[in-house]
DNA sequence: GTCTATACGAAGATAGAC
DNA sequence: GTCTATCTTCGTATAGAC
């Protein structure tokens, strides 16, 4: 059901998702909404929320032990292109949905804040143990989150993954560059 | 009426604001909204929407044939972060918001799209006119966009500005780089 | 053009039976 | 735990008077 609610949150938004839509996905029972979410529609935005930033700390940790950042990046690129287009462009990040619920529903967004500094600080460390310094590394890595969620929220409206193309591009050189010892 | 939807929408989203929170915001007259806004609140979050695109576009412009890019990120970035202080971190992008109404409105989401296109076009020209290859040009105008775009959300989630200042300071770097011929 | 009143539907949440 | 029924609120949109 959190699953459910995040599948729904990513594309249509938290407020634009409503509790039939939730049920109706997941075909869980009717009654027993209020039994599991006592806190309401606001539980579920937290508890999907902090699912979904798990399970990116968990791609992004997994592709960044096996590989350089540069080919992690390279699965990042390739799984966010497949979300897009098995959606045709509707579905997007489920802890930017839950940024924008904002004023609305504080707890969801502090959710979604801790689920950003957890995905930043993955790759900051990678940075590092690679020899990048301790402050560029994490300027890279905010920027990689930045430009990936911005990407995706551009091939959404465009209905293209070349936003994301041309982003994963210059933040791999970029990246590249960096391992290198170069500034930019 | 329109600016105030721009308003509202950048912090509660579109779904998120009510015709009654545009008309109690902008003081404008209740029984002439249809009159206006045949269209309903779609047309209004259309209208909202290129308001907002022509605004971005204009300042982007401004500050480009002003000053060397470099600098006008440097104002660009003064005015995210003012939007954002100022509104206790509630405020985003309109055309974000727009963008995220997505499935719901494609009219909506097409206005985000033109948006998108228009401020990428103004960056890229400004970086061949500067002598940068077309193709990395346009790479970089998207980068661009899709970092600040990122760096804003990260804000609001995370409540500090500090998201978008270490963004901003890997574009000025990035951009710097390219105007003097190097790759990253 | 602007007003009030209202129709209509949707959504969150609760109550009480099984 | 799960069901049905219902309360309440809210939002879009329309109708008809001034």
């Amino acid at each position: 059901m959190v699953e459910s609610a995040a599948v729904l949150f990513r594309e249509r938004g938290v407020q634009g998702t409503s509790f039939n839509d939730v049920l109706e996905h997941s075909g869980a029972p009717r009654g027993s909404i209020y039994h599991h979410f006592r806190g309401g529609k606001t539980q579920l935005a937290e508890e999907a929320t902090q699912w979904a930033g798990e399970f990116i700390l968990a791609s992004t940790a997994a592709a960044l032990a096996e590989d350089d950042p540069v080919a992690a990046f390279e699965s990042s690129r390739r799984w966010w292109t497949s979300v897009l287009r098995d959606s045709d462009y509707a579905a997007g990040c489920v802890i930017v949905a839950a940024t924008l619920e904002g004023e609305r529903e504080p707890s969801v967004r502090d959710a979604a804040a801790r689920a950003f500094q957890a995905w930043e600080s993955v790759l900051r460390d990678a940075f590092v143990n690679r020899g990048i310094p301790a402050a560029r590394a994490r300027s890279i890595a905010t920027l990689t989150i930045a430009a990936i969620e911005g990407a995706v929220i551009m091939a959404r409206a465009e209905r293209t993954a070349a936003p994301l193309e041309r982003v994963s591009d210059e933040l791999e050189t970029l990246v590249a560059n960096a391992l290198r010892g170069e500034a930019g």
